[in-house]
DNA sequence: AATGAATGAGGTTTCATTCAT
DNA sequence: GATGAATGAAACCTCATTCAT
């Protein structure tokens, strides 16, 4: 859980007391502590004073930051869910064909979750059981990147010159995808060495041609390779 | 009038101590309330005193039954994901056609999940995150289900005649599927009013032609429908 | 905050481990001990955890027989007035005249004070101020205290052949009664020689015959005197 | 617990910083704010935290006007009985003859509790149970409360042309007034409508006629009534 | 086989108070 | 004279676990 401790004593000072820092950067530091050790124990496995004392201060300083531990760890999930929606909209936004920005988000999201695999694990999941306020914050969060999917999926949807399917069944169609997204990361894990875009890409061929349409020898492959 | 009574109670007389179960049944019995009471509060949320007072029984007795915590959350892991394997299991062999097979066993699943829809959450959620034992013995469990929908896969892509996909591929394409499958049970608990065989249809179209095709047209459609 | 340990090891067993008592016999033991430090250092000034280790026994020990501090507190609150009211109650119902029920009330109230001066100062006066259960509970005792005064006025009220006073009145009347008994008996401190007759009868007459009364020479003197 | 933020900034600037006070100027406020936090939470329910909070000041300044909590809490203290001391002592003054004297110091005692029904209940009442400095402080002003009231009887007592009651009985006396006053104040918050003078009449025909007398027809009458 | 009593460690949160600037 | 940051101690309460019967 690495205690990381505040960079002990740039001045060299011996000093009894813990280095002072300016409110904003505490905060910073503090909150990057307790990500961590969310990430490596959950939030039942975190303790506050593991935290405070793996951030090197005491208890009160986390309280006094950080409303309760729900709000710390709401701040936490925060840390993650905001960066990965920025990501993939961002990517999905630089594509140019409808279909290559589904793509694109597709690979972006599994980069991001390969890199934060313990967080992912931790903040996404716990979504699904945790109750009060941190449980509706993730839930929301996960919700959002459903959605971020539901919409890449209807302006991919124009490629085809279809009609835009309804609501529902694009909903439906986010979900499934966003599950296959997360399962394959998982899947990732047992083979390391292969490439995101490779991964990304059996993602997108899962999705967009099928296993059956795969067996026949039909294949999507990506805008730009 | 004070009989002595050798026999548990069948007499309804407001005895002071609990009846006298056999073993095993008094394991099932406590399974029972145990499982209850980590479905509806997750791990850190059921205390083995509530879980006691729940079955009528003294804490003693829960670790006479079981080694720990950890051995009965485990047990109560094992309750969901056998009969799990099972239902898809059999519901695969039913079917005639191997892509028939994987039909039926999205569908079990589906279904099987639906109807246990609390604990799946729990269970598999904390298959994610729970460290120890318990942990270890939920990611072996979920990692059966999938192997089994690999097993199906590479049976249902014989249906076309193609050569069997490198394990691999199969591996990657069951966690897609199993992620998808998760993740439309949960979003089919927005959609309550769906029957089972509708959303299993999703997912199976979305894994068997997937959204290209469906957008061109081409749709798959149970066996027997 | 007298320690009181548990008159220890009656065996002269060289036990590491606390004596281990019947329900009943510890709750009581508890009750006292919490009774007592209530009494001295009173509701924020009693830790859960002195009380425990004034007891001999450990935090949760407390927690299983009471449930809170509040569930402990007031059942120590009861412990004061259940036998306070009784005390008055019995005495006065041994008098024979109206206003030596009023007289022999008056008395037993001062002397049962006396007797319990630091419990009743933490335990009545609290009452006044304190939030929650406790804060009810205690507010409930002591108006139960004023009200078997208004009956005793009434009765009184009885000796003169006067109509019963109306209930406003006869409240009005039981407050300052109380009051002065109370304050009195917070004199009596300072005169700690004077008997309990003598301070019971100074109460009597300034509530019976008035300062004014007195200083033109009218005395009440009690029936048996 | 109104905020009473210290109306910053007449000027409208937006300054960041406080006010700066003059030290006179800024104690005062503070012992406002002060005052009435315990008096709506007494002496554990008031944190400096929020009083500092609440007086628009930072908590060093609180410990460099008032050495401690505690210190805080006696000056408070002082806040209600001075003036009271004041208003009753003024009161008995303006009286022409002496039992007018005590009347009117009953009724100006009466009005006076009833103006400050919070905070008279908190540091009354604390004072009883209260440790330390601040206990100490607040039983002094409780005394010289009823020694007011002992003046005053003194005087009274002239009216009957009776010679002085020794100290210890005008004492007694004295106590049990002030603990009816008290209580009969405590009674008129379930009478709210009762106008201050039919209150203190009553307590004042409680001390001076008694209730023996009044049920014969006697009562005393303000002088000017 | 089962019980009631007990424990030690740890949980979150809040307090009065004081440095260092 | 005033601030923001920080502390150590302690509060109430709960947990998994185990004796002794």
């Amino acid at each position: 859980m690495e205690p990381t401790l505040s960079s002990p004593s740039l001045t060299g000072m011996p000093s009894s007391h813990r280095v002072r820092l300016p409110r904003a950067q505490r905060e910073e530091q503090v909150l990057a502590v307790a990500y961590a050790s969310f990430a490596a124990g959950g939030y039942d496995g975190s303790s506050m004073s593991a935290i405070a004392d793996a951030a090197g201060v005491t208890k009160p300083i986390l309280y006094s930051h950080f409303e309760s531990k729900d709000g710390l760890y709401s701040a936490c999930a925060d840390q993650l869910v905001e960066p990965m929606l920025e990501r993939v909209e961002h990517a999905a936004r630089a594509a140019e064909t409808p279909d290559g920005q589904l793509w694109a988000g597709i690979l972006a999201q599994l980069e991001f979750i390969a890199e934060h695999r313990a967080e992912w694990r931790v903040y996404v999941r716990d979504a699904a059981t945790r109750g009060g306020t941190p449980g509706i914050a993730l839930a929301q969060g996960r919700r959002r990147v459903t959605a971020l999917l539901a919409d890449l999926i209807e302006l991919a949807s124009e490629t085809a010159g279809a009609p835009p399917p309804p609501e529902m069944e694009r909903d439906a169609f986010a979900h499934a995808l966003q599950g296959a997204v997360e399962q394959v990361a998982s899947w990732w894990e047992t083979y390391p060495e292969e490439a995101a875009e490779a991964v990304a890409l059996r993602v997108m061929n899962f999705a967009w041609v099928g296993f059956g349409g795969m067996t026949e020898g039909r294949y999507w492959v990506p805008p730009d390779y």
